[in-house]
DNA sequence: AAAGATTGATCAGTCAATCTTG
DNA sequence: CAAGATTGACTGATCAATCTTT
């Protein structure tokens, strides 16, 4: 039986644990607030930001497959919060944009998400201690 | 707009991308061998571990909730891999074993996962490094 | 054929309701 | 009623196949 270091299998479980945990955490605060899943916001933003977007675009950003992100939009575009539009000189593809309620939910969201990320991160980490934290997790990218 | 320290936005976005990074490596390793999921192993190991368990004691180790167990162990003991016995003196109960086909398949996932733990961690992260992410980490939970 | 995107089928996760025994 | 565990109904994720346009 290989064996690993024991340092390395506490980065491992510790890893997705805490990952489980802080995930949980926030997810559990939008659902008490009646907003969301997380995954939602993230492409809120994405859209937010760029103004107008291609599916395509959005695909290496948010770390998330075609077929997923096709499914996703479909749910934001049924609940009203984002439009697709008709891309001028490709037929093939499409264009997202926010709605006015997209933005609006967008806004909602982020105190109760901030809120949240504050509780699970920021009472429980110095600054330091986050700043460090962030670089040894962008390692393991 | 309630703002967060940047420092932490930067800890929240690494964990969740370094937890996603790594176990869809160890993920990919597992089905590149034809081997089955991550929480499969985990059964197996806690029920080979304990020798015989009950599920309602595997439930705070594994953070899964009754159902998700049940469910879980459901496609274990169909693929042969795990085997439920009753309990003597609480016909509610149950009681896990792995078979032998059980415990070969912990034996041939192994190495597997550890050869793939080594790649996405152990490479990439000194044993100090690793230490410490673990301890950042346990703060977390 | 390749790029952008969707869909059908299937499997896994989730919630509430249920069943059985204590 | 509480504890241990399962089930039905629904939602979400996944893979391969498909469709349309370039």
């Amino acid at each position: 039986m290989e064996s690993l270091a024991p340092e390395i299998t506490a980065a491992w479980t510790g890893l997705m644990r805490a990952a489980a945990s802080v995930q949980g955490a926030v997810e559990a605060a939008l659902k008490a607030e009646g907003l969301p899943p997380l995954g939602w916001y993230d492409v809120l933003w994405e859209i937010e930001q760029a103004g107008e977007v291609r599916p395509f675009e959005l695909e290496p950003r948010l770390l998330l497959p075609q077929y997923a992100l096709s499914r996703l939009v479909e749910r934001l575009v049924r609940a009203g919060l984002v439009a697709r539009g008709a891309v001028e000189g490709d037929g093939r593809g499409q264009v997202l944009s926010l709605t006015g309620e997209g933005r609006a939910m967008r806004t909602r969201i982020w105190p109760v998400y901030a809120g949240a990320l504050r509780s699970a991160l920021g009472e429980r980490l110095t600054l330091a201690e986050a700043a460090d934290l962030a670089r040894l997790l962008r390692k393991l990218r």
